[in-house]
DNA sequence: ATAATTAGGACCAAACTGGTACTATATCTC
DNA sequence: GAGATATAGTACCAGTTTGGTCCTAATTAT
């Protein structure tokens, strides 16, 4: 099955929470009510995201976390690399080297075009989109396209 | 990881083999050989895209598997859909109602479109393509392209 | 002080994956 | 018909990954 993690598929939902309400801090449990994933993994999931620099925290009594950044500069491919590393299809695009057949495959470069696509799609929707609502058609060919507000429900 | 399942990838390489050589029958030993999948696992990806219908199958001796359509016609994501069920990179595009965060989910139907983005690049490229080379830039204007033939080594 | 909150791990059961093995059946050749 | 060659179908298994929990330590507001 082509299936991302829930670990970042749930990663992806807690920081659409911070889109469109930049600045504000939410606590692991305050996202974990609203958007009913079990406390401790949205605990484990926050820690990931502010070690890698998507999200910084406040420890303490008020604390939490908030966007590191504009939510219209990250975008989905950059969160699920954070989370559950590079996107690869296949085993040669991740990790050369690795796959036993790669000296007789002929379709290398292929699945490497391919990925690319992927990747490319993925890069280009930001949590703001993500927020608010994807734009279509997904491969975007004026830039200003998809940049309306989240609903405000802070 | 996103990544597809070694016996798509596999499945893939193995139909490739076919591409160019129209009609030919190759047994799984055969494959094996060429591709250097071990053969009790082509055995096992061949029988499933027999029982599918990719590929029709004659018993015995000189028996073997040849492609049921032409390379044109058929497509990575059929394919993989195939082999590892359909493309859904959450759980709620592949299994609605599955998702217990679903009815406070704000983000479900930018995940279809995301979805389908990703379903359309590999649904745009045929066998034949793969056989030989995708088109570049993959999203494809004019659907002249990519046609060329594959390498004939059969 | 105390309560709230993140940081950083360790830990675990269940599911999935990649791969093998075995038996039955069909087909070709001699 | 005998024997060799192939596919059909299914069961099986070990190793990894995944989704999820739990515990302790450090930090901050009141």
């Amino acid at each position: 099955m082509i299936r991302m993690s829930k670990e970042a598929d749930y990663g992806i939902v807690l920081l659409t929470h911070f889109a469109g309400c930049e600045g504000l801090m939410y606590s692991a449990r305050d996202l974990a009510n609203q958007t009913r994933i079990p406390l401790p993994m949205v605990s484990k999931i926050l820690k990931v995201l502010a070690r890698e620099g998507v999200l910084v925290s406040r420890r303490g009594a008020k604390g939490g976390y908030s966007l590191a950044l504009e939510p219209g500069r990250i975008s989905i491919a950059e969160i699920i690399n954070v989370i559950e590393g590079p996107i690869a299809m296949t085993e040669c695009v991740g990790a050369p080297g690795e796959c036993k057949q790669e000296a007789v495959c002929r379709i290398r470069n292929n699945w490497e075009k391919i990925n690319q696509t992927i990747f490319g799609a993925l890069e280009d929707i930001s949590l703001l989109d993500m927020a608010s609502s994807v734009p279509d058609p997904l491969v975007r060919l004026d830039p200003s396209q998809g940049k309306e507000e989240g609903l405000s429900v802070c």
